[in-house]
DNA sequence: CTTACTGCAAAGGATTTGCAGACTA
DNA sequence: TAGTCTGCAAATCCTTTGCAGTAAG
């Protein structure tokens, strides 16, 4: 098992769960993708949406997890903080996300904004047309 | 007057309200901040935020202006598109947020992302802590 | 005039919360 | 056993929508 639980939170079979699927995620999902995971796995009927929302709100708390809302998107994603963060190259027509294969932020030694401001992260996303949608729209 | 009147669209006085509050603002606005500040302005109590919604829905699909919801954040932010667009350095402390002096993105010369994918446009947004609250946490 | 826009109120939908029972340590 | 967590259902809150009246061109 590559990710380890967290220490300093309470292990529930619950929490397992959600954690598990986080890790293993291969990009940024919402709550209803999780819950449907989960349950899938689990064959757990009796299993509460708003667990998934606690559960998540605990992970967030205590900064492993990152909560994002993509554009043109309602919905709230959560994806697993790694060693090497990710970002993401969004499609505009199907949606799908590409990871990027580097952050481009630590390409640039760019870590000055304003001036006297600490940056202590960043959000990236790029947004355009992946190579199926771009032919699908020639054709 | 910087900012003309958008060919295309119909005119009408709630919709000019809205627009310029948002020519005028400074950075990203909620709908409850656009909302308040025009019927501070109309002084006009009979003056409903659906309305708000509405102008910002034709809006953006004119690709006037871009909806997005900053991390740590509930509400969705929109502003008005630029011939220069912004990109901000958000303080995790007061939420302020301080406009960047130029675009990182073209500073560098990635407009490459994951092969055969075409970047139509991007987001980013910084995050850290302002001169102010930097200050406040040390005294 | 004709069609689109607005105010109002009610509906939607994601997320949060109260509470009593269930489970972890 | 003590205290936290969960399921359930109801409540929130931002945002959207139906409808009848109003305004723009």
């Amino acid at each position: 098992m590559e990710y380890q639980w967290p220490s300093g939170i309470k292990r529930t079979r619950q929490r397992e769960d959600v954690f598990r699927v986080l890790t293993q995620a291969e990009g940024p999902m919402t709550a209803m993708e999780i819950y449907q995971k989960v349950i899938e796995h689990t064959k757990n009927s009796g299993y509460a949406i708003s667990t998934i929302y606690r559960s998540l709100a605990v992970f967030e708390e205590n900064d492993l997890l990152e909560k994002t809302t993509l554009m043109g998107e309602d919905m709230a994603v959560y994806e697993w903080k790694r060693e090497q963060h990710k970002h993401y190259a969004i499609c505009l027509s199907c949606r799908r996300k590409l990871p990027l294969p580097e952050c481009p932020m630590e390409q640039m030694h760019i870590h000055s904004g304003p001036e006297d401001f600490t940056i202590t992260g960043h959000k990236l996303e790029l947004y355009g047309y992946c190579k199926e949608c771009q032919t699908l729209m020639k054709g």
